[in-house]
DNA sequence: ACCGTTTCGTAACAGTGTTACGATATCTCC
DNA sequence: GGAGATATCGTAACACTGTTACGAAACGGT
C-alpha cells in the first residue's frame, strides 16, 4: 500500500560503485556520505539505511577489493613454469596495488579511523590466500621451494605489500628503472632463499 | 611591551609530547586539534600557530618517529657477524613497529587524510635509512651478501615494513608461535637469497 | 476521492579543522 | 603609582563531517 522501495540491493550496488569511483578519483579525503550520496543521485539516510554507517560502507569496500584482486590474479593461467608463475602473481599483484592505490590502502593499510578490519573481515582475502598458497605449494611439488606452504605464502605475500607500499609511497626510488629493478631483486632473492 | 610569550618552542615540544602519547593511547579516532590542545593545557589556536595545521602537527609526529627508530636501531652495537646484526635489526624494526602501531602508521601508512609525506619529508628517514645500509654494507664486504647495498636496503627494509604492518593488522598469524616462524622464514630467506 | 501506511529526504545535532577578533595582560613612560 | 600602547591570548564563530529524528510525500486499496 506505500510507494514503493527504492533502497533495494541494486541501489545498494550502484552506491558501492559510486563509492569505488569517488576513492579512486578523490582519494581518502573526498570520501564523504554526502559526496557519495550526491554522486548516486540520492541522499544521505538511504546510504545510512544500505550500509549501516560509514564503516559498513568502508567494509564493502574492502570486499569488493578483495574480490577484484582475486579475479586479476585468477586471470592469469598457470603455465609449466610455477617459479614464472610466482613472479608473475608478484607482477600482477604489483600492479593492481599500484593501479588502485587508494583502494589498496583501504585493503591494506587503514586509512580511515573508522573502520579497521579485524577477524570477521579476514574471510575477505580467503580466495586470494588460496590462490596464492595453491601456487606456492606447486612450486614446493615442483622442488623449487621447500618449507610450509602457508608460511611461504604469508613472506611472499608480505614482501609483495610492503614494496607495493613503499612505491605508492614513492619511497622505493625515483626511477622507474630502480624501482623495477628492487622489486626484481627482492622477489628473485626470496625465492631463491627458499631453495 | 605585551605580555609575555607563551607559544614558544617549549610549549612545542610539550604539545609534540601530548600528541605522541595520544595518539599512541587512543589511536588516530582521538588525534583532533582539541583534545591535544586540552591535555596540554593550551588552546587550539596555539597549536596553529606552533604548528600551523593538522598536518602540520602530523608531520612533526612524523619525523619525531624517525628519530626515535633510528635511536632504538642504533642502541644496538655491531658485533663481529655482519649476518646476525641484520637479523638483529629486523628484530629492532618489528619491536619498534609492534610496540608504537599508530606511530608507525603514521610513518608508513597514511592514517590520516591531510598528511601524506612527499618527497620534502623523505629526509625524516635519512638516518634509518643511512644505518640500514650501513649495516649491508658491511655484510657485502664481508662476503655475506652480493649486490647493490642501497638495493638490498631496499628490499630488507620493504619486507620488514610489509611484515610488521601484516603483524599489527593481525593478518600474519593468530599464535605468536606462527607469526614468530613467519617472520623467521622470510627474513632468513631473503639473506640466503641474497647470496 | 480519500485514507492509511510506508518510504523518502530535509534539516537538525554533535563533533571536527580552522580562524577572525575582541578581551587581556604586561611593559614602558610619565 | 597610574595610564596607555601593544602584542598575545583564547572565545566563539564558520564550514564541514557522520548520523538520525521527524515531518512531507507517494502510492495501493477501499
Amino acid at each position: 500500500m506505500p510507494r514503493p522501495k527504492q533502497r533495494t540491493p541494486v541501489l545498494r550496488d550502484q552506491v558501492l560503485d559510486v563509492a569505488l569511483d569517488l576513492l579512486a578519483r578523490e582519494g581518502a579525503a573526498g570520501f564523504s556520505t554526502r559526496a557519495i550520496a550526491r554522486e548516486a543521485s540520492t541522499s544521505t539516510p538511504a546510504v545510512y539505511e544500505l550500509f549501516g554507517n560509514r564503516a559498513g560502507l568502508l567494509r564493502a569496500v574492502f570486499f569488493a577489493g578483495f574480490r577484484r584482486l582475486a579475479e586479476r590474479l585468477a586471470a592469469r593461467p598457470e603455465s609449466d613454469d610455477p617459479r614464472a608463475d610466482l613472479l608473475a602473481l608478484a607482477d600482477d599483484y604489483r600492479a593492481f596495488l599500484v593501479a588502485h592505490p587508494e583502494l589498496a590502502g583501504v585493503m591494506f593499510s587503514r586509512p580511515f579511523a573508522d573502520f579497521s578490519p579485524g577477524p570477521e573481515e579476514s574471510q575477505a582475502g580467503a580466495d586470494v590466500r588460496d590462490l596464492v598458497v595453491a601456487r606456492v605449494r606447486r612450486a614446493i611439488d615442483a622442488r623449487i621451494l621447500r618449507g610450509d606452504a602457508t608460511d611461504i605464502a604469508h613472506a611472499y605475500v608480505s614482501l609483495i605489500q610492503g614494496l607495493a607500499a613503499a612505491e605508492n609511497a614513492r619511497r622505493l626510488g625515483t626511477s622507474k628503472a630502480s624501482v623495477d629493478r628492487r622489486w626484481r631483486v627482492a622477489v628473485e632473492a626470496l625465492l631463491d632463499g627458499l631453495r
